[in-house]
DNA sequence: CCAGCATTTTGACAGTGTCAAGATTGGTTG
DNA sequence: CAACCAATCTTGACACTGTCAAAATGCTGG
């Protein structure tokens, strides 16, 4: 686990110390700049200076590699949410809070975003097991607050997973159409999850 | 552009005859069978008894193939529409039938609906310029009907390109949560775009 | 000091998309 | 009918990919 305890050194030579942190991060920024597809694991191991198949001590695969950049993924956006919901609000508020951060993430952070969500993992390879599991809190989570929100009067239905399923499907859509091209303004999406809040709400009166 | 227009026989040796035809009939069996990702130009070749590099002068590129088959999905999808709008409904009926029709094509053909709106072709290769226009027809076509819903005080909303936006991206959010497998039980998607129905509607009274 | 262990490398293989150059064919024209 | 030509298809080659097996290297405890 640690490294360098002695020499204290890195002693940059063979052994590199944390290659398994140093490959996420530089996956994390490949895949930033250049999409997911166009990360490869030898062009990751040579802009860590390390040989083609050095990862293979730490990943299984490159599908679980990929696991791991989503479940980090996952992390700060179970992070992002902790943080807002902290924040002095009316629910309402956070509500609306919730839907712009869930666009916010996605837009910012669309390669991620992609492999958290996208069919990458979940269909064509087989997800980790952490993966599965953190994703799954993430979308309870989720249910447990639509739940709340039904509760108090402010969201509409009275089916709490019906009801997560929809909204999400509706955040996860037009996410996804902007990540994917297929709407090209970014800027956009924030104003058009605010228009699609009305959608959600019980009516006023 | 005919093909065996005397002998009679097709001549099954050097000259295949409809060769770009095969190839996108046997290219939509493999996707269908095994997922876009697991499709090759050299096994497809294989399939169609033909080298490697036959298919290159009917299209340019993998991508152009690709392409090629997503403007088919979007044909196949604007008859499914036509026909739809033909049958003898309420308006009412009409915008219901045209969300399950939506759902029911998606899961029915999750990988050539994965080709028509997905990153693949969207954002990390260029489309082209036949699919862009099939698509964007498509997409009008659904907000001229959005707007038809609204000004019958049908559908809730005044701005039928947003109110479009907004509705296409909660189909294809649910669609794609479904195609990749984040949703498992695909004989739900219908049963959930049902109860998601009721948020689109004007309030009855 | 050295045996054993974790870590990293080298070599190799099958598969991929794609380009350039050659082979084959069918239709058209003299 | 023969000879050419353009369309069509094949062969050869290249760079790139993920991944496995076996070897090499460094670190650490006895």
């Amino acid at each position: 686990m640690k490294a360098s305890t002695s020499t204290s050194k890195p002693s940059a030579k063979y052994h590199h110390g944390n290659l398994r942190q140093t490959l996420l991060a530089a996956a994390n920024q490949m895949i930033a700049a250049d999409g997911i597809e166009s990360l490869s694991l030898r062009k990751l191991a040579d802009k860590v200076s390390v040989s083609r198949t050095a990862a293979y001590h730490y990943f299984d695969d490159k599908n679980d590699l990929l696991c791991a950049i989503a479940s980090d993924g996952f992390r700060q956006w179970q992070q992002l949410l902790k943080q807002s919901e902290q924040q002095n609000q009316t629910e309402r508020q956070k509500f609306e809070q919730y839907l712009v951060n869930y666009m916010v993430f996605a837009t910012h952070h669309p390669e991620e975003y992609e492999l958290m969500f996208g069919r990458c993992i979940w269909k064509q390879a087989q997800c980790t097991e952490e993966l599965q599991t953190i994703a799954h809190g993430t979308f309870q989570h989720q249910v447990d607050m639509m739940a709340y929100w039904q509760s108090i009067g402010l969201v509409a239905g009275d089916n709490p997973l019906r009801t997560a399923q929809i909204i999400w499907g509706t955040l996860h859509g037009i996410a996804k159409l902007f990540i994917d091209g297929v709407y090209v303004d970014d800027t956009r999406a924030e104003e058009i999850v605010k228009s699609a809040l009305p959608m959600f709400l019980v009516p006023k009166d």
